[in-house]
Parts: C-alpha cells; structure tokens; sequence
DNA sequence: CCAATAAAGTCACATATGAGACTATCTGGG
DNA sequence: CCCAGATAGTCTCATATGTGACTTTATTGG
C-alpha cells in the first residue's frame, strides 16, 4: 500500500522518515514531556552553544513562534539559560544545563539505534553514497527555498 | 547553521524535506481550506480508489483519528465518496470524486514542480541511484518499525 | 454455536501548533 | 542625527493533532 503518488521522492523520503521519526519522538514527548520543539532545542544546544531561537529555527525547520515557546518552557525546567547578546540586546544566547545534557543522554540513544535500524539494509557503500546525495541536497536547499518561508 | 546532531543521515533527510514540505503543505492549508489528513487522502485516491482509511493511514503514516476526521470533512465537502465493505460491513470503500479530481489537480503540480527544484542539483544518475537507495530503505521499513507505531 | 479477541472507524478531551499582530532593538540612507 | 525599514523574540487566538475510550462488526478457538 506504499506506492501511488507523482511525487515519488519526497513521497518516499516521508515515508521512511515518518516511520523512524514519529513513534520515536512521540515517545520522548510522552515519557519525557517535552515538545518536539523542545527536543530540537536540546539536539541542537548540545551540539552548539550561544546560540539564538533563530538558529535553532534555521536547524530546525520550526517556525519561531513554537521555538521561542520551547525556550521559556526549556529555560524554565532549567534545561537551558540565555544570556541577553550584548552586541545586541534583541538577541538572546542559548545554553544548556547540566540537566539539559542529561536529559538529551536519556532520549538519543534510541534515536541513534532507530536510526541504524533505518539504514541496516544498506550496504557500508550504499550508506555512504546515500548521505553523499543527502548532502549534495541539503547544501542546495538555499537555492530553491527561502528561509522565511518556514 | 546546518550541521549538528547524532543522527546525521536521519537529520539530513528532515531537513531537506521539511523544506520541501512545510512551506508546500501550509499554503495548500490556507488557500485551499484542507488539512494535511486531506491533502494526502485526496494524493492517495487519486492514483487508487476502493481502498480504506486504513490504508491511507499506512500510506500517509497519518494517525487514524486524524484520517476519520479528514475522510468526513473530504465526504462533506463532496470531495469523495464511501460505500460500506459489502464483504466486511466495518470497512469504508473510498472513492474520489470528480470535484476531489480538480481540485488535486490544482494543488498537485507546484507539489511536483518543487520536488523538481529539490532535485535539480542532481545528475540525472544520482537521482536515479538516490531513488534506488530510497526503495530499498522502505522495502526495509517493515522490518524494524511496526504500523502500530504510527 | 458462543465467548473472547481483534479490527475499522468515530468521538471527546487536552495540548501543540500556525498565523499574524505586537514590542523592543538595531541598521542604513537622507 | 533621525526616521523608515528590518530583525529578534513574544503573545493571542483559532485550529489541527495526539491520546485513549467507545461502538460496531468480524474472526477464532473451544
């Protein structure tokens, strides 16, 4: 029952992702309570510190009403802190917590095993050539979407 | 402000899709006056009719609650049709209809002409190759995730 | 044949999200 | 220097969505 569109490749990209993406935050959404919001937050901050709302909107691709929701909800918790820029005092810098690491290493585990389940049934090859095209397509993205338009 | 995160591979096809997507989707929302449910029950229909909502939820990996309440919005607006299951008087036939038909029609080719822009940094083989590594990961879907997940 | 279980679809409720207005701050051209 | 945008972030309101319970019908095993 999974054919039958005219939109072939993003069709299919939706399907796989779905099926790895769903179930696994919905999970961490319910056992965790946070929003999916709130989990990119953490993805994104452990990575990468001082940073602003707008980044994590770049990164993430949702819209700045609910990151911004994410960060006073994340900041309450005390999973995050923000700094006011003082370069400029629209910006706020983002960083994580110790409890922010935390709770990031209870949920990406499972994302990451998710993940190589999602893949297995490539070859090591395959893999690399299908993250080669992944990349070939994000560095375009600029070109065809325009950021405001999240 | 792309890179960063664990789970690259599945990161990366979010990222590109969501560009695809969310900015597609929410102006068919608005202009159109249907929810994603509807769009992709109207996508599903129009390449194949007599199927369920079922199947629709496992095509479109949409919730079923969420399908039931766009398969009765679609019936009230005249865009399809159900007959009960003769042979199994739980199950819904679905059928599009032809005011489903147009308005498909006028939603489907920016749909088609974006995946085609997405697409465009590709040679015409590694599209080729991309789809092929694309059917082989949702051949393998079955395998690691269960459709009770969605 | 009947009871227990499963499956299709619907519903009610709580919550997350999208749209767009709003405030505060910054920037660049007269 | 200052005013007209632009930009970062927040807020309000309406709507779409997730969850889980519920109804109806089918299937299976005793």
């Amino acid at each position: 029952m999974r054919g039958g569109t005219e939109i072939k490749i993003a069709y299919k990209m939706g399907y796989v992702l779905n099926f790895y993406r769903e179930p696994s935050f919905r999970k961490i959404e319910m056992e965790l309570g946070l929003t999916r919001p709130e989990i990119v937050t953490l993805i994104f901050l452990n990575f990468r510190e001082g940073v602003t709302a707008s980044d994590i909107c770049e990164f993430s691709g949702h819209l700045k009403a609910n990151i911004s929701r994410g960060i006073i909800a994340l900041e309450k918790k005390k999973l995050l802190r923000r700094d006011t820029d003082r370069a400029d005092n629209r910006r706020q810098l983002l960083f994580i917590t110790p409890a922010g690491r935390a709770l990031y290493a209870r949920y990406i585990p499972a994302l990451r095993e998710r993940e190589q389940a999602m893949l297995a049934c490539l070859t090591r090859t395959e893999r690399k050539e299908f993250e080669r095209l992944l990349d070939k397509l994000a560095d375009h993205v600029p070109h065809w979407a325009a950021l405001d338009e999240l």
